[in-house]
DNA sequence: TTGAAAGCGCTAACAG
DNA sequence: CTGTTAGCGCTTTCAA
């Protein structure tokens, strides 16, 4: 910046305020510095220019593995709205631990990011504490309420209950759940393990822990094993509620393989309303949880706590609207 | 950092080489530095690092979409290795066109990155000078031959080419291609298209244009629909070469909505190796590109430009192995 | 309409 | 083992 203001005769200021297309710069005088700035090929310093500014347009969006198609599609919307705010995003992974993810959060704090957005799915109420920073963070799709940030839950009970009701309207009468390792504390897959039970008490159906297959990984390949193994285990299963999109067509995959057809034999529903469900073959029905509607008020939300916009108060804790998408594999 | 220092009664240096892990520190010292750090809950300002190291230790990633299964997988896989290496990496979408690109490239010059990862679909040959710039950046995919940066390309025609002849082995003799909207210049569906070309002509079979089904976008939605406008239009058809995995998965659903059934009447392979089409019904025969190894060649190739290791010499052009993945929707 | 001075927070180089 | 000096490149403030 230096050189081009020597070059075109003027001061380093001036310079500066043509960059940044400030008034009271006189027509000949702009020419000059773009001329000079053209010829020497100036670049501005973003790191300077952060460290003047004191932030750096930078959000870092912490999710559990960027190559879940959910994770993929929640981070391209998030990507879009942050840059229609004028900021670029900077994607972690917190391989879906709660360590992963109080690493991410302390990471953040080293003023790399001017905010956090954190889908987690490790963290719980008990957590609540050490979520306390003095740095805008917008938590996505975990039950932390009353917690000292804002926070956008997914409809994860709410949502499920549908969704087994759904199937127990189709006719079936033996569900099954293929849910995640943890069905204790509030993480993804407990919450929508309560939903299914309610949904069968609500029905007067019995709940039979046997139709509940814990999976280690929300996988296809691990929905896949998963329903093998139901298949194997239990006769007489019409139903299947899956606790993500990925792991129900992983599920269907593998009955299947187990010979049982969907929706002939099984029915089987997902949560997530990933695209690609809506092209396999049966397509598959899901609980869309409204995936941009969610990044675009994780992004606002950020935003203006990152601008200190008063007038938002205290921490909110938002949860979506759910739709239920009735596909070919309830039909 | 000044703080610290007059409460830990030192030298911002002896903070700075606390925070760094520099030797010849007493540890009475550091322990003195470490609770006064904790006490005021210091954090490091990596802008003002950045600025004086002149890096930033984040690279640029642009691809076209980042929610198309192959970005979303490759995306994961070069957050991991650049982590792996000591960077952050900032996920930029082009919109799969060349002035996004061209973009890319100009943004990043702002010495916001250390260096970039361009996936480029849309720069070809003509842009060659654009890339010369003076900063590190490694073209993937695209096929811009003695330009003036690292490159790592896919085996498009090559891979297409086995597919096409492994459809053929099976039996196939009326062979559709589903390609992208630009048949021209050296994009990836011409690539592709020209490897389809040559295999039917090693195998003696005729080009028909009436087979060659163009799709607007490389989308789910575009390839079903283009399959069922090939269904529509021509008789007979017994195989599909899709362009890419995501064009080939919708197009399996397009096949099914026309009554025909794959692979029972027509044979479908696809390009990229994406995960889910391992479990779809049935699932999907591809090229397998070894995206993890192109992303691991990707980084290692920027990062070594970026710490201007020598012995690496003229830019590199590297096209990668691939490996036909035999499925269910070829058998 | 333009410029001079000062400082954002950090660390390399060197001195003690 | 610890401290001093200086400067990375930019922009806010105030003066000309």
């Amino acid at each position: 910046m230096q050189d081009v203001a020597r070059a075109a005769g003027v001061s380093p200021m001036t310079v500066s305020n043509v960059i940044n297309n400030r008034p009271h710069v006189r027509e000949s005088t702009r020419a000059k510095v773009l001329d000079a700035m053209d010829r020497l090929g100036y670049r501005v310093n973003v790191a300077a220019r952060n460290l003047r500014a004191g932030r750096t347009q930078v959000i870092g969006l912490a999710v559990p593995e960027v190559d879940r198609p959910y994770y993929g599609e929640l981070a391209a919307r998030i990507i879009r709205h942050a840059r229609a705010a004028g900021y670029q995003v900077v994607i972690e992974e917190t391989g879906a631990d709660r360590e992963g993810e109080l690493e991410a959060i302390a990471w953040s704090r080293n003023s790399m990011y001017d905010g956090l957005i954190l889908s987690a799915v490790g963290l719980g109420p008990a957590d609540r504490e050490l979520l306390r920073v003095d740095f805008p963070v917008v938590v996505l799709g975990e039950r932390i309420f009353d917690g000292p940030v804002d926070h956008i839950a997914m409809p994860n009970t709410e949502g499920t209950r549908a969704a087994t009701a759904h199937l127990i309207d189709r006719g079936c009468r033996r569900i099954a759940m293929l849910t995640g390792p943890d069905l204790t504390g509030t993480n993804v897959s407990s919450l929508r393990h309560a939903g299914y039970r309610e949904a069968l008490r609500a029905a007067g159906l019995p709940y039979d822990a046997g139709l509940v297959v814990p999976v280690p990984e929300l996988t296809l390949e691990c929905g896949a094993a998963g329903a093998r193994r139901l298949a194997g285990a239990e006769a007489g299963v019409d139903g299947v509620v899956a606790v993500t999109d990925t792991v129900a067509l992983g599920a269907m995959r593998g009955l299947a393989d187990a010979g049982l057809r969907v929706p002939g034999d099984v029915r089987v529903v997902g949560f997530d309303g990933i695209t690609v469900g809506a092209y396999t073959l049966p397509s598959l029905s899901t609980i869309d949880p409204g995936t941009d509607g969610m990044a675009a008020r994780a992004v606002g939300l950020l935003v203006r706590r990152i601008r200190k916009d008063d007038g938002l108060g205290q921490p909110r804790d938002i949860i979506g609207p759910f739709r239920l998408v009735e596909r070919e594999s309830t039909a």
